[in-house]
DNA sequence: GTCTATACTGAGATAGAC
DNA sequence: GTCTATCTCAGTATAGAC
């Protein structure tokens, strides 16, 4: 109870002071890297990158602030670079959520130990970085977005239209998590699931209109709607549970 | 890196031991309700048991081990309630499987807050309480295990045998998570969800036969078992994911 | 508003005496 | 097995420089 309710300030507005902020951010993962996450403490990070302890604190609140930094800007890197490649037309969609996976992996490749510090607040609603809470919404929305950009026009049903995006995410979740757990060499397997989740999926949609499945797939959206697990045109609230 | 790894020992041999650690035990669960779980300190915990703190961690090295003592009892209480449910023969799949889920919810629903802080290691598979990890295999298994207990001798295709209990396990946790979020009044929204969901579930099962399916299921099922997400007999490594 | 310097508090965890 | 003393470190506080 009783966070920092101000975990995500200071978006400063003098160009020194974003150089200050900058700076700790970079020494703090080099340092993070270096000796991992919990051997590292505020006092070496800001000793390495030349400041005071408060002024580490007066940028980031906590350690864990610092890493979501870090995932704001895994995400826009992301969003740039899968929009980059949307501008070459592709008019495969499985190939195109492809490339959105696979880059998102790219990105993360070297820092899954930074990555699994995310997952840390999912059993705690009301922390700011839960990543299923309030504090993370945009985060999660901004990611959503990158989903449905390589979705693009395809056509598609609007009811798998509403649901497709969320549900990428989601599946994008649960890869992240297998990947931080994934030794094999260069974390192959874990781009041998995107491959495979992705074809099933693709596969699945086609299989949209099949009579039998049809009634199932009212169901299923129903079921998640009344559970507010569908973002907004289907249901009130998305991911927060609160009672209207 | 280089945990404790006696996380779990320490089941006393006298007596007079286990009277302390089951005191201890319920004190700290006394005190966490209380003040919430990171109020709650391990002075105070370990002065209202009425002990010395280095007692309080004789028994659990780290405040997290209690949490993860709790839900060994929260386990086995869980395995007794649907073992004894089971004694009368309830020929329905669907309602055997809502009672082992709404009797997890049962015993967990005064303890949402706890719950939360098994989720703390999710993203770190070397930590021994990773609820994901090597150090809390026994706990999956066994949570499995009851699944299992509910399906019973239940008639159904080899693969989706092999794959049902894993898989109810796992939305079991989503369950879990949507449960802690959940903030409807005595958290009826969950009770639809697990409810909605087995529904779904046991209509899908009956909907195994159907041809177009069928080839589908089966890559469902190589693609799990490549990314060795399947239980033994069709995969080396469980949710393990290192390389043979 | 941006930062330094320093000191303090609280709590998890450990060492070693008994 | 249990206690006391101690360590470490995240985080806070404060006072002030610019």
């Amino acid at each position: 109870m009783a966070y920092n309710l101000n975990m995500f300030k200071v978006l400063p507005t003098h160009k020194q002071s974003a150089d200050t902020r900058q700076r700790i951010l970079s020494t703090a993962l080099a340092v993070f890297r270096q000796r991992g996450l919990d051997a590292a403490t505020m006092r070496e990070i800001s000793k390495e990158a030349g400041v005071a302890l408060g002024a580490a604190y007066y940028y980031f609140p906590s350690k864990e602030a610092i890493i979501q930094a870090y995932y704001d800007d895994v995400q826009k890197e992301h969003r740039a670079r899968v929009s980059a490649a949307l501008a070459n037309p592709e008019p495969n969609l499985e190939a195109r959520l492809r490339t959105a996976f696979h880059f998102k992996l790219d990105i993360l490749q070297g820092d899954r130990k930074l990555l699994g510090a995310l997952f840390r607040y999912t059993g705690e609603p009301d922390h700011p970085l839960s990543i299923l809470g309030e504090g993370t919404r945009q985060n999660r929305e901004q990611s959503t977005a990158v989903f449905a950009m390589a979705i693009g026009d395809e056509k598609l049903p609007a009811d798998i239209r509403a649901l497709l995006p969320a549900g990428l995410w989601a599946l994008h979740m649960g890869i992240l998590l297998y990947f931080i757990y994934d030794t094999s060499p260069a974390q192959g397997r874990s781009r041998k699931l995107v491959d495979g989740a992705l074809k099933l999926i693709v596969q699945l949609l086609s299989l949209a209109k099949v009579p039998l499945l049809k009634p199932f797939r009212g169901k299923l959206l129903s079921l998640l709607g009344d559970a507010g697990l569908l973002p907004e045109p289907l249901s009130p609230a998305p991911l927060s549970l609160q009672e209207e």
